[in-house]
DNA sequence: CGTAATGTTGACTCTCATCAAGTTCTGTGG
DNA sequence: CCACAGAACTTGATGAGAGTCAACATTACG
């Protein structure tokens, strides 16, 4: 959406994104192993980036080392640009993740040549914003298993109603996500299986059916 | 800040909100007692509020009635400035509240004229998403104690140290803006007196001392 | 194929919620 | 200004939901 106007021409580069500090690249491919850092908190927002394949994780941690998972990003989605100078949270790959990168001015000077930048910009905060808004009531008030059926109908949507629901990251990653534990996690997805409200498919727990949509619906009260 | 800029002129009006609807004030004051809603989920985004005196809280309900706060809104703070076309929560008085209000549009339309109206409203946007960022790590990773005392903190830090911090709001509203309940609220004040780090003045528990703050700033790992 | 990572399940614990009683505070009307 | 009623707050007893600890199963991966 946002970016894709302004790629120009894009090629792959390996190696750690330090690398590209000095080049004058203006947008470029990259690519990310599982577990790795893309940014850390406090760090200077000096690149934007957009999903091409994979998926990263945004996260808080607490001093002892208690992890808060703000969101998911997937393919298709940008993440990493604020309005401040650092970064407010960590970014790492979920998996192996593609990923297009630009420098964040660049970026911002093409916005301020068109009117449609600014407004795109508040736009992708705003949706941040509503999805922050929309956690704290998950995170706040809603029960384990009120929370698990979220987060199957959340990526469901935004992938599509895919007949299989391949899920890229970890029990651990969804309870920091869900503010649980992994194992509640784990028994929260037993307990909708036992009521047929979703199956694994094939040999993996990664990979779900969700059989019913209504009544999982029902649970997000 | 922003709306001060925007304000040629105000008169005091009382009775409802539509009562304003029809007449062409550019920007009046307006009064609400406590409980009284200033705008409710879902209502069109017309008017957009800034607080001279008393207090506001926005929330979402779930539909059995379970509340989640996002946020208090203190004296100068701005609140129902929104990108959408629609609130996606209420907002309510806490107390007897004195609010400034403007219509949206002639303050939308007087920020395309200004350089720093986008980057204001920008500011504005930004400033409640890096606060839900915060409030999530605290909402899905923090202990009661950890959570009573960072809200005792941020209220301070909001009301710029004073010496007495009087709370507006009641134990109930606290606990539904930290996930609690208000018993449990009650209790970590409770504990925390215990310890020395806080006292209540006077007859009243809604008046706070702050007997150590670098205690409390402990709490909040 | 074997080892490490991931996921499930069970037993038990603990924090916080619930229920309940009693106290304190506030606002209103006499 | 005082008395009263309702709201707000505190505190205690008990319970439930989720966390912790641990064992085991399954899957991924070199």
């Amino acid at each position: 959406m946002l970016l894709r106007t302004n790629t120009p021409s894009s090629r792959p580069v390996d190696g750690h994104l330090a690398a590209l500090a000095g080049e004058r690249v203006f947008c470029s491919e990259f690519r990310y192993r599982r577990g790795t850092e893309v940014f850390g908190e406090g760090e200077e927002t000096e690149y934007v980036y957009q999903i091409i394949a994979g998926a990263v994780r945004t996260y808080k941690l607490l001093s002892d080392g208690r992890r808060q998972i703000n969101s998911f990003h997937l393919p298709g989605d940008m993440f990493g640009l604020e309005n401040g100078a650092v970064h407010r949270f960590t970014a790492e790959a979920v998996v192996e993740t593609r990923v297009r990168i630009t420098r964040r001015r660049s970026l911002l000077e093409t916005m301020q040549g068109r009117e449609s930048g600014a407004s795109s910009f508040l736009g992708l905060v705003t949706r941040n914003l509503q999805h922050a808004e929309n956690h704290m009531l998950l995170l706040g008030r809603k029960t384990a298993l009120e929370r698990v059926a979220a987060f199957l109908l959340e990526l469901d949507e935004r992938l599509g109603h895919p007949r299989i629901l391949v899920l890229p990251m970890s029990r651990r990653d969804i309870a920091d996500y869900l503010g649980l534990t992994l194992e509640t996690v784990s028994r929260a997805c037993s307990t909708l299986r036992g009521q047929k409200m979703l199956k694994f498919e094939g040999a993996t727990q990664r990979q779900i059916v969700l059989l019913d949509r209504k009544g999982l619906a029902e649970y997000d009260a």
